[in-house]
DNA sequence: AATGTTTCCTGGGTGC
DNA sequence: TGCACCCAGGAAACAT
């Protein structure tokens, strides 16, 4: 359930461990956790054995790592991916499909290791293409080089998410006015705005006061300016939650503990009052996924 | 073309 | 205590 705030404490995490790193070796224990490299474009562990990492870029829930191969490892986290850093000859984390023995000149050696238990993430070697404005592919922290204004070509059709700096409001807000669907799964939707899922979006539309069956057209420019507002405040705090209680030798992204559930108003929260008007919230099935939300607060209009 | 549905996955939780 | 279920959902593939 990684959305863009788990998935940018690990590319943080992950940033200084792998910046100037060379790979001197790749364990793929699950090929299953491949199924987005491209086998055309070449074998995966021989594109990344014996060359150098350099730097750790992200956009919505996408990270990749640019290569000195002019190619970048693509990393998806799905459901229930983690990014483990570990020191050499540690215990195998559990299900654990990848390892990649790193050495920095700078940190000595260790392992970076991919565990997953659902195997929806994923690693993959993907080639590059600049991006079509011209702009940074995504946020890349204090990284920066020629890889910069490139995007891999798995994750150049992903729009932009909210907390990039190059984030286009009037298209937005002009594809929001075309689109008929519940504005639920317009937010899901990645090619409109990235970084958003299940959680983050019944929290924002809960903050918003919008019902998630709402449709995106009916939508006055000052809601879609307020909904932007709310998922771009929602994910900024639980990025400063997860900044704060972040480790930063042992990146964990779980549904569990690395999960930042401390400032959910409604996701999980059915039965309990609504934080604003006291009326117990409910959950009700959307999308063949769960929905939470307050009935009084989140009206259909 | 745009929208809706299915598929991939597994282990922790639940109920009997 | 054991065991068969059920459930979570990101994103692409597929269907309409």
């Amino acid at each position: 359930m990684p959305e863009l705030p788990e998935v940018e404490v690990v590319r943080a995490g992950v940033e200084p461990a792998v910046t100037g790193a060379r790979v001197t070796a790749v364990e793929v224990f699950e090929p299953r956790s491949l199924r987005r490299h491209d086998p055309l474009t070449g074998p995966f562990a021989p594109q990344l054995e014996g060359h150098r990492l350099l730097g750790a870029v992200r956009r919505g829930k996408f990270l990749w790592l640019p290569i000195d191969t002019g190619r970048a490892l693509v990393i998806h986290l799905g459901m229930s991916g983690q990014v483990l850093l570990r020191e050499p000859g540690s215990e195998a984390d559990r299900q654990l499909r990848i390892r990649l023995h790193l050495e920095h000149p700078d940190h000595g050696e260790l392992w970076l290791n991919f565990a997953d238990q659902r195997i929806f993430g994923s690693m993959a070697i993907d080639r590059m293409q600049p991006t079509g404005d011209g702009l940074p592919g995504g946020y890349a922290g204090a990284g920066t080089g020629a890889w910069s204004g490139l995007i891999p070509d798995q994750v150049a059709h992903i729009a932009r998410d909210l907390i990039d700096p190059d984030f286009g409001t009037d298209a937005a807000l002009a594809a929001l006015a075309r689109r008929g669907s519940g504005i639920k799964r317009v937010l899901l939707d990645q090619t409109w705005v990235s970084g958003i899922g299940n959680i983050y979006a019944d929290e924002a539309l809960f903050a918003a006061g919008l019902h998630y069956e709402q449709p995106a057209s009916s939508l006055s420019r000052t809601e879609g300016i307020r909904l932007l507002d709310a998922v771009r405040t929602v994910l900024m705090r639980a990025l400063a939650e997860g900044g704060t209680s972040f480790d930063a030798q042992y990146v964990n992204v779980n549904g569990q503990s690395g999960y930042f559930s401390h400032s959910l108003a409604v996701y999980g929260r059915q039965g309990t009052a609504c934080p604003r008007c006291g009326t117990l919230l409910v959950r009700e099935q959307f999308m063949n996924r769960s929905s939470h939300l307050c009935p009084v607060c989140q009206r259909l209009h």
